[in-house]
DNA sequence: TGACAATGACTGACCAGTCAGTCAATATTA
DNA sequence: TAATATTGACTGACTGGTCAGTCATTGTCA
């Protein structure tokens, strides 16, 4: 065995291709550049470190980090190999800044203006649909799975997850909660001290996609519904 | 970067010693080995591939899969490299196996006859208390976490862990939730549905033990009694 | 044309897997 | 029982392939 492993191949599409053939077409005026022709030096660096990250972060999630080979990257981002290292120092740097990039959006999320009208519960059940769509059954469902597995060998990372992202979103939910129970909504008050019960459904939810969708589909969003009327009481009609 | 990576170090005790210097001590007699003298050398292999397994589960363990070296497996066993291959056929096969071998004592607690003594709520919390002393708490939690980390890039790993035992404990916790149920212990009805809701919490517990243990402890057991507090009502004294 | 961006062939370290040789344990013979 | 032969578990130096990171060369923009 040396190339076929029990990785599961990763398509990799081919990115676009080298620049157009040197001459050609002058279609577009010289400065309006369309979405097609990229413009200056550094909107062209811009691109380009753009298509390396997305395509690194496509293999880490794929391979993790040690299975990772930059000729890959190089190659699904349609760039030389050592155009990669005009962006980032090595692969290691890479690996953190890529993750840090990655969870910004999630961060932003954390610090939406709750949508102060309507119950507690609606709250929650908004919030939790949209982590469910947005990060359960996308890519960034394989970023939290990903920490999960090489957390423990970063700790620089498992420790600006849980400062940017955890410990905050834990905050927020408690602060929820503690709203749920000072309006009634909510009658067990230790639920106050493990606000990890409120999320935990929609991080199951989150690892069961990436292992196990295939086996048995989970309908994330009923699940959470169900979890909610535990907490909640039984919904009336809806 | 080659050697020192962002790998936190793993100590690996040298493991015996080789073999004691030829003439020494006779002070056994000759038949009555005891722990330290191994005898003949059927004995003996057994020993050394149990050494193997558990150097390499460590290793495993710290590392996954990829960043592991035979060499660390070997040296932190106290066996040469070759002698590897004499008890497994590559490092794939070695480290499937080895997750199966670890899985076979967490199957065999699923099929434990359930002490139908008690309440249904006295079952769950004894079970879900087993489980974090027993798993969320050990090592066997870590190889929950390698699943999770390898799990995608091992489709014989997940599906058997799936198979032998994901579908089994959730059929099992279906069956003891419609008791709840049919006994008037549980009163959502829908929970039957997603049994995952009522593992979630402990589960979480596991990841939370390797990544952020360290930032703040997780009283697991203390979190999974409010847990069921929510399915089965508060507790009265107790 | 000068300055900078991009390339990809190259290097050296690293590591899974091999195999010829060793030697303690066991079997056989006298 | 002692001497000798045979076995095969065990070893570790070695091979072949892989891959992170480098840098001289080439291409491109302003």
């Amino acid at each position: 065995m040396s190339k076929t492993g029990p990785i599961t191949e990763v398509p990799a599409k081919p990115a676009r291709s080298r620049r157009v053939a040197s001459g050609a077409v002058a279609a577009n005026s010289p400065k309006a550049a369309a979405a097609k022709a990229p413009a200056n030096r550094a909107e062209r660096a811009v691109e380009r470190r753009a298509a390396i990250v997305e395509a690194a972060l496509d293999e880490f999630i794929a391979r993790g980090f040690t299975a990772t080979r930059l000729d890959d990257v190089a190659k699904r981002a349609g760039v030389a190999k050592g155009t990669i290292y005009l962006h980032f120092k090595d692969k290691e740097s890479m690996f953190e800044e890529l993750i840090r990039t990655a969870l910004v959006p999630m961060i932003g999320r954390l610090h939406a203006p709750p949508p102060s009208g309507g119950s507690v519960r609606d709250m929650v059940e908004g919030f939790a649909e949209n982590f469910i769509r947005e990060v359960a059954s996308t890519r960034r469902g394989d970023i939290v799975r990903l920490i999960v597995a090489e957390g423990p060998r970063f700790p620089a990372i498992a420790d600006f997850y849980y400062r940017e992202v955890v410990s905050r979103g834990l905050a927020g939910m408690r602060a929820l909660i503690e709203l749920g129970i000072a309006r009634g909504e909510i009658r067990h008050t230790n639920l106050a001290r493990f606000p990890q019960i409120m999320v935990a459904p929609a991080l199951i939810a989150v690892i069961w996609q990436s292992l196990f969708a295939k086996h048995a589909p989970l309908d994330a969003i009923d699940m959470f519904r169900v979890h909610l009327d535990l907490i909640f009481g039984e919904r009336r009609t809806a």
